[in-house]
DNA sequence: ATGGCTTATTGTATAAGA
């Protein structure tokens, strides 16, 4: 089993990309982030040619998250309970008895802006939603955009960097305490190397220069890490004409 | 040198991303 996480930073530009990345990669399930467009005007006819099953929720200009399957999907949920957010940013699904929840958590800005504040806020109200819910599914992954660099080694310039948005200790801390719920950074049971990132500015020639991030993240449960067998981040649509300024991360398992 | 680019919007500048 494969599966994916990509923030394409509007669908409907990157359709074509990610219609082209299915097609050569043919994952079991894959994460979108930032789709940016309202549940009517998502492509379900067009992935639906290419093989694809897909679940969506939405909104106009920002935010937006779906998962692609050519699998069937029970169990779908959408956003936090008990927590009040306009914003399209929680999406789950069962598939082939993997539990697949996917998040784009909020950027956050500037620390001590409000929209950090919204970033924690955010964060404190998902953890425990998501410890229900890995009691409820032992075989459990969370991906997706996390706007948080766990460690140094994940920022391409950590003096630069110090103390601001992405690498803060609070959303640093917050990012632990998913940890604690008992998961696995999927991508570094594989790969401890620096200079591995899966977003990069498009300004200052970033992604020639590699001054990118790592915040894109496969968070998985015991019961996954033990059939883990690789874990890669897709550097090839970063190449692409217009691309996203993400790249998608991948996890295979034997399944 | 605190910008640089890309996206969406009842746009022709602004807001947001990270």
């Amino acid at each position: 089993m494969k599966i994916a996480t990509w923030n394409v930073n509007s669908l409907n530009v990157r359709l074509p990309h990610v219609l082209d990345w299915i097609e050569a990669n043919k994952p079991d399930a894959l994460c979108l982030q930032e789709t940016k467009q309202e549940d009517i005007k998502f492509p379900y006819d067009a992935l639906k040619e290419a093989g694809y099953n897909a679940i969506h929720t939405g909104q106009k200009t920002y935010n937006g998250v779906a998962i692609l399957s050519p699998h069937k999907m029970t169990d779908v949920h959408t956003a936090i309970p008990n927590f009040a957010d306009e914003q399209k940013r929680l999406i789950a699904a069962t598939i082939n008895g993997v539990r697949i929840v996917c998040v784009y958590i909020p950027n956050g800005q500037a620390v001590d802006s409000d929209k950090y504040q919204y970033k924690l806020n955010w964060l404190e109200a998902f953890t425990p939603w998501l410890q229900t819910e890995i009691a409820k599914y032992p075989k459990l992954a969370l991906l997706g955009d996390y706007n948080i660099a766990p460690e140094d080694v994940d920022c391409h310039d950590p003096a630069a960097w110090v103390g601001q948005v992405l690498v803060s200790p609070r959303e640093r801390d917050a990012f632990k305490k998913l940890i604690q719920l008992g998961l696995e950074d999927g991508f570094r049971l594989f790969d401890k190397n620096e200079g591995q990132f899966s977003w990069w500015d498009y300004r200052m020639a970033g992604f020639r220069r590699n001054l990118g991030m790592r915040i894109d993240h496969i968070l998985i449960t015991p019961a996954l890490k033990e059939i883990s067998t690789a874990s890669y981040i897709d550097k090839t649509p970063r190449k692409l004409e217009r691309p996203s300024d993400h790249t998608p991360v991948v996890l295979e398992m034997a399944v």
